[in-house]
Formats: C-alpha cells, sequence, structure tokens
DNA sequence: ACAGGCATACATACATGAATGTAAACTTAC
DNA sequence: GTAAGTTTACATTCATGTATGTATGCCTGT
C-alpha cells in the first residue's frame, strides 16, 4: 500500500531508523543488507532508499537521533549560581553522560559505533569519534586549565593529563561495559570510578 | 612457479600475513576480499586458500603473531627478590605493555582489532577482546586485593574500583590513541598517565 | 644414487549467491 | 492531475568457495 500521509512518511522513516538499529546490533553494520533493515522494518527496499541515499546515510541518521555533545551537558550542569566550580561541573558532567549512555536507544547506538562497525567502511566512523573526542577534549581542557589556576588540581598534575586520564577512563569503561553489559552493573561501578577519580586526583583548594 | 621449499611456504604464509595488515588498515577488515590480500602478498588466491581456511582463519593467525597476556607480562617483571610489591609489578607491567602497543606491528593488529573490524562478522574480535579482558581482570584484582590486604591501597578505594580504573584507562588510551596515533605522543602521555594513577591513587604502607 | 611416485604449493577457471543502485510501475494524498 | 511514497523488476558488480590444473620438491625402494 504505497503513498501514506505526510506524517505516516514521517513515521517509518523513523521505523526504519529502529529497524536499522535493532540489525545492526545482531549482523554488524558491514554485514547488514538494506533489504534486512527494509525487512525488519517491514517495508522493501524501496522505501529506504527513498528516504535516504545509501547505507551510509542512513547510518548518519540513525547516530544523530542519538547525538548530545559535552559542550550541551556542560551547560546542562553547570550552576549559574557558582560559576567557579569547574572540576565539580565536570564531574556532575561526566555522571549525566553516564545516565545516557544507559538509555536503550544511547546504548544501541554507541554499541554499534565501538563494536559493529568498521573504519574506512561505508561509513567514516573514525571522524565521527574523532569529532566528538575533539571537542570533549577541547571543553574539558578549559575547565582544568581553570581549576589549575584556582589551586583547584593537586599540585604535580598538569591538566593535560588529568584530561586524557578522565577521557581514556570513561572512553574505556564504555568500549568495555558495551561489549558485555551483562558483566557488570555500570549504574554502580561508572559513578564510583568517577567519583574515586574526581576525589583523589583533584582536591579542592585550601 | 608453483611448488616451493619448505621454508618458503613458510616464507609465503608470513608475507601473506603481512599482506592482510596492511590492506585490512587501509580497507578495513569485511571489506577486504582475499583477492586484495593475496595481490598485496604478490599472489593469489590460491595461495590464501591453501595457507588458510578462510577470512576468518587469517585473521585469527594474523592475531595469534601478536597475542601477549599479562599473565605473561607479569611474569617478566615480578621480582623474584620482592615477591610482594604487587602494584609495582602491576605499573611495570603496565608500562611494559605500553611499549609493546608502540611497536608496528603490534600497533597495526591492535588498531586493526579495535577500529577496522565489527563484531559478529566473519571473525568474533569480541571474544577475542572477552577472554582477553577477563583474564587481565582477574590478573589484576589478585594483585590489588594482595595490596589491599597488605595496606597499600589508599583507604577507601576498593581493590575492584581501582581495577577496573585501571583497565578502562588503559583500554580507553589504546583506543584513542591508535584512532589518530599523530595526535599525541604516546611515549610521553601514556606513562604520566599510568604513573600518575599508580602515584595518586595507591600509596604505599607507612 | 637416482628414478619413479606422490604430496605439496600454488595458479586458474567456474559456479553461485548476494548486494547495490536505478528505472519503471503503481497507488494514493493533496 | 500531479507529485509523494512505495513496490517490483532488472542490470551490474563482486566476493566466495571449490574444483581442477600443474609443476616442482621430497621421499622411498632398489
Amino acid at each position: 500500500m504505497p503513498k501514506r500521509t505526510k506524517a505516516e512518511a514521517e513515521a517509518t522513516r523513523e521505523t526504519l531508523l529502529d529497524a536499522a538499529e535493532t540489525v545492526f546490533l545482531v549482523r554488524g553494520v558491514s554485514k547488514t543488507s538494506l533489504e534486512q533493515i527494509a525487512r525488519q522494518a517491514g517495508m522493501t527496499r524501496g522505501a529506504v532508499y527513498w528516504h535516504f541515499k545509501n547505507k551510509a546515510d542512513l547510518f548518519h541518521a540513525m547516530v544523530e537521533r542519538v547525538k548530545m555533545p559535552l559542550r550541551q551537558l556542560l551547560d546542562d550542569v553547570e550552576d549559574p549560581e557558582r560559576p567557579q566550580a569547574p572540576l565539580e561541573s565536570l564531574r556532575l558532567a561526566t555522571l549525566h553522560a553516564l545516565e545516557r549512555l544507559q538509555r536503550p536507544r544511547s546504548r544501541r547506538v554507541h554499541t554499534i559505533l565501538l563494536h559493529c562497525c568498521e573504519a574506512s567502511s561505508d561509513v567514516d566512523t573514525l571522524a565521527l569519534q574523532h569529532q566528538l573526542a575533539e571537542e570533549c577534549f577541547a571543553t574539558m581542557m578549559e575547565h582544568f586549565s581553570i581549576a589549575q589556576r584556582q589551586g583547584m588540581l593537586v599540585t604535580g598534575i598538569e591538566p593535560e593529563i588529568a584530561c586524557r586520564m578522565l577521557m581514556a577512563m570513561f572512553g574505556g569503561l564504555m568500549h568495555d561495559w558495551l561489549r558485555d553489559p551483562e558483566r557488570y552493573d555500570i549504574a554502580d561501578v561508572g559513578p564510583r570510578m568517577i567519583n574515586t577519580y574526581f576525589d583523589r586526583l583533584v582536591q579542592d583548594a585550601a
């Protein structure tokens, strides 16, 4: 039954993206055919090619649905009353990011990005990761630098190292947990790791 | 000119594995055909199918050439004179692992494992990672637990969290650096991160 | 020691299957 | 009626696995 109403068309687009998430997770991106995605969504390849240019385009749209840059996370948690608490802001933003990661869609898409697709493929996943990482690093470096100037960083620790440690820890935790989420409860382990990091490596000025 | 001598045959096998590393890095595992690998090695698919059952088998052999479990790293660094310095052993083993990672072949293969192949594909890369991670975790947990019993761990930090933090940090650093090794010098940043971690989170008993 | 025979180490050819992109047909909303 | 949404049909490309070809290294009997 061809030609749905405008709203219905938009709905099928979302359905196709949902289907893509599902199939990508199981088969991996490169081994998934557009046919499989279409069938999962209860349609044919024609629908896919109508809404998206090709697999790369579809993939990109799928990622866009969950994209949430650190910049915005920080805007959410930064306390307007206390504009100079960079480390506390970072801690909260990190914890908040960890919570978002556990939401089903976010979890699925990040699993796909980290484990079910490869570089130099249809989709340039490395460029996506690179872009996100650079933005994260720049934003975090600002905050760590401010913290250091305010004497809130334990002496002897350079902002760059602290920054890279946090990024590595967070990224590594994501990568490791998403590989097999049943192994441990990230809602418990994650915050303990993050809090331990901030409590130990980072010290309020006297 | 078919049929080489036994030693030459072994040499072509290695050549094929080298070729695989090269092509996998550029095209990604799933998008590389055995034809491309064979041509890169200056042969035909016949040679590939002679030495390996299929792409998965070839991939597995490629990984085996660099596989170096943490257990062995620890055996290398553990001081027989001072059998009770678990944290120092871990620090050294971690630093040593970091150095190994920078060796060209190790670097290539790990890049492929982390960025150029996907789960649920020909090769079960998740199983490989899982296996390594489990062994690492178990071994490290032993050492962290011993350290805690000896009062060498900062009070208030549980061995499990310390263990997972170190694993996440190391894994995240690998993942991040290998994505674009030109961004920073891991030979400089890596040890500083690791040493900072051990210096700050882990404390010699009084 | 060497001549045959057999297994080895590849190359070539072929059959199959599957995915892609596009074009054309069809149906209904607007 | 026309354009948006979707299906069906088709042509092309490409990787895989296998089967077959073939020349050489290696070994065994005498």
